[in-house]
DNA sequence: CCGCGGAGTGTTTTT
DNA sequence: CACTCCGCGG
């Protein structure tokens, strides 16, 4: 047994032995509390406390498994702690009790594409794209609808801070909310929103209340700060029994506000449990005091006052985190490229370095380079495979098969057959929810297509369905089955197909993991494989592990030893979105403050002049985050570097380098971005 | 009734 | 520029 005492400071031990009752930890950033986490759950454990009673609700999978694939190197019954994110949590408790508030079982995750497909039926039923006036897109409406559902307002609210010049519609969405909620029940629905709130709803029986006292006795939340009203009010249930309850967070980082969250959560926790122990952790064991000094000045220059003052444990000064000017993004991407490779050449390894930019697009030219100068690099966050037309065409194939009533998987699948329109795809669609089983829908309803327009595809598509149904064969297989399907298909709708056929490799490696296939698609819809699809795998022989490129938003949690920072410009960080509203540009800044405290030893800012959006030039401005004195103090300005300073060693002649697929789809992103052919 | 081509619009972060 | 929506030709 380990001694917990030697491993912690004073406020962390505190932490991790405050086990009874509620416990507030304010912990900023780079203080140890996932250190304070690890070590609580195997104390507890280590006290004889059931591994299974204990609770630990996370913000990504990720955090769960770090936390406690660590606690159980220290003892393995740290293995069967219960945790996950709210939503995978959500669905396994739906999935056990759902029939208790009348959710039937079987039922299927809507992702956000497959909300908006299902809200814009609902629509077009109600007539709302016939008025004159130009009723708001798909899009629009699912995040106005789950906006409202989140924050627990009114759609009119939402739309009078979100979306001012749709106000007059705010009676027909909120019509439409209704309507979309009935549509939902009806076809066994339930999208990312619902989870929550039938969670909430379900919990709120007396019937689970009594299971669920039995079942967990400590609850723990980790990045209390981003949880939203409904998540908070889940918190709340699920601790009442026996108020046994930890949260932890850090209010200057509260970032996910467009999802609902709010750091209201926090600031109020104290008032919910008046006995509650507030226990901070102030010292910082991550940075040294140079990037910790830029943190602090950030976060002094909000209006909301947050107490914190970051001081390094750490007792190194370090080297004062670096501004550096460019004319344009791809000079900023050779700089970066170059410096990248010079620390890694000084002993600072590609793991140890990260790359990480407000949108995802930002890092793009950065992306083109370092697949120029073979340096392989993952990505986190942006368009993600799984979103993609094709990706989702050939899951479709497959909800049928678990949900014979998955009128929109149906309708998917349908309209790809050559001749099926929305029409013919409609009365199919009819037709098949009227068949009383899989075997008749394949039988009888296909059967009455042959000699039809679109006959030929029908059948092929009924063979492919009825193998895959009948035969038992495992996931892998089925998804196979519906590739060879798919091949034709998608060659014909996407000209660079044989691209989008890397992704559907990656989904069949992905779906041979798999037993069941409801399983492989419940994790699909809530816990999505999250490697970036843009991996650039090393091509010299020795296995070195990856550069990370991340947006910030997935940066949350973790640290690299150097820290790359790009376009420090106004309408990027802060995003352009955001300026019109002052507390939106203040998540911006704590957006910010997430990014910096990132770094352990190096941060380099960057930022470029020469600006092209949208196809037209414009000139840069610095992000006022930065443009202030009290900031600029700390940093050590230079550049801007010449172009020639660079330009040279980055030329290479392309033939020597085997391009992959994935650098023939950067180079196409990087001249789409810079709107001119490749010289 | 399908599918193609032109016009118009909005562009972020994630479960 | 990319994506969605609308109108017309087959």
């Amino acid at each position: 047994m380990i001694d917990i005492r030697e491993r912690l400071n004073a406020s962390q031990l505190q932490a991790v032995r405050a086990t009874e009752g509620p416990v507030l930890v304010l912990a900023g950033a780079g203080s140890g509390k996932t250190r304070v986490i690890e070590y609580r759950v195997l104390h507890l454990v280590q006290s004889n406390v059931n591994p299974s009673s204990i609770l630990l609700l996370t913000f990504t999978r990720k955090a769960a498994r770090e936390m406690l694939s660590r606690a159980s190197q220290h003892d393995p019954r740290c293995k069967s702690v219960d945790g996950g994110t709210f939503h995978s949590f959500a669905y396994k408790t739906l999935k056990k009790y759902g029939k208790t508030i009348g959710l039937t079982e079987g039922f299927s995750v809507l992702d956000e594409g497959d909300a908006e497909e299902a809200i814009h039926r609902c629509s077009t039923r109600l007539g709302f794209f016939d008025k004159e006036k130009r009723f708001p897109r798909k899009d629009t409406l699912r995040s106005i609808i789950s906006m409202s559902i989140n924050k627990a307002v009114s759609v009119g609210d939402v739309l009078k801070k979100e979306y001012p010049h749709f106000i007059e519609f705010a009676e027909d969405i909120e019509k439409l909310r209704a309507t979309y909620a009935e549509y939902k029940l009806k076809k066994n629905y339930i999208d990312y929103d619902d989870l929550l709130l039938f969670l909430r709803l379900l919990l709120d029986t007396d019937e689970m209340k009594a299971r669920m006292a039995g079942r967990y006795r400590y609850v723990m939340v980790d990045e209390y700060q981003d949880t939203n009203k409904l998540q908070g009010e889940i918190t709340a249930i699920l601790a009442e029994p026996h108020r046994n309850i930890m949260v932890v967070g850090d209010d200057a980082q509260c970032i996910y506000g467009f999802r609902g969250s709010s750091h209201e959560n926090i600031m109020r926790f104290p008032d919910q449990y008046p006995d509650c122990r507030v226990i901070k952790l102030e010292e910082n064991y991550r940075s040294t005091q140079s990037v910790l000094n830029v943190a602090n000045t950030v976060l002094e220059n909000m209006k909301n006052k947050y107490s914190k003052c970051l001081v390094s444990a750490r007792n190194v000064t370090g080297a004062r985190p670096q501004l550096l000017f460019f004319r344009d993004a791809v000079e900023e991407a050779e700089c970066v490229a170059s410096k990248i490779k010079e620390l890694r050449d000084e002993g600072t390894t590609l793991s140890h370095q990260a790359v990480l930019s407000r949108s995802s697009y930002i890092s793009i030219p950065l992306q083109a380079e370092l697949a120029r100068r073979n340096i392989p690099y993952q990505t986190f966050g942006g368009l993600k495979f799984y979103e993609t037309a094709h990706v989702k065409d050939v899951m479709a194939h497959l909800k049928v098969l678990t949900n014979p009533k998955d009128e929109l998987s149906w309708n998917r699948v349908l309209m790809l057959i050559d001749g099926v329109g929305p029409r013919i795809s409609d009365r199919l669609v009819a037709d098949i929810l009227a068949a009383p089983s899989f075997v008749d829908i394949v039988n009888d309803v296909f059967e009455q297509q042959q000699g039809r327009r679109f006959g030929e595809g029908a059948a092929k598509l009924r063979s492919v369905l009825n193998t895959a149904y009948n035969e038992s064969i495992n996931v892998g297989a089925q998804l196979s089955l519906v590739l060879e399907y798919y091949a034709p298909i998608l060659k014909n709708r996407f000209d660079d197909w044989h691209l989008r056929n890397n992704d559907l490799e990656t989904l069949r490696q992905i779906s041979m993991r798999y037993d069941s296939l409801e399983d492989f698609l419940a994790d699909f819809a809530i816990e999505p494989p999250e490697r970036g699809v843009w991996r650039v795998e090393p091509e010299t022989p020795e296995e070195e592990k990856p550069l990370t490129l991340s947006t910030i938003h997935l940066a949350k949690g973790l640290e690299w030893d150097t820290v790359f920072l790009l376009g420090l410009i106004d309408g990027v960080l802060p995003v352009s979105f955001s300026l019109d509203y002052e507390d939106e540009i203040e998540e911006e800044q704590r957006i910010f403050y997430v990014a910096i405290t990132r770094a352990k030893n190096n941060l380099f800012l960057t930022l470029h002049h020469e600006g092209n959006r949208g196809g037209i030039s414009q000139f840069n401005k610095m992000s006022r985050f930065i443009d202030t004195p009290n900031v600029l103090s700390k940093l050590d300005v230079t550049g801007p570097v010449k172009l020639s300073d660079v330009a040279l060693t980055a030329s290479e002649p392309a033939e020597d380098i085997a391009i992959s697929y994935d650098k023939e789809v950067l180079l196409k992103r990087l001249t789409d971005y810079l709107g001119k052919k490749p010289s």
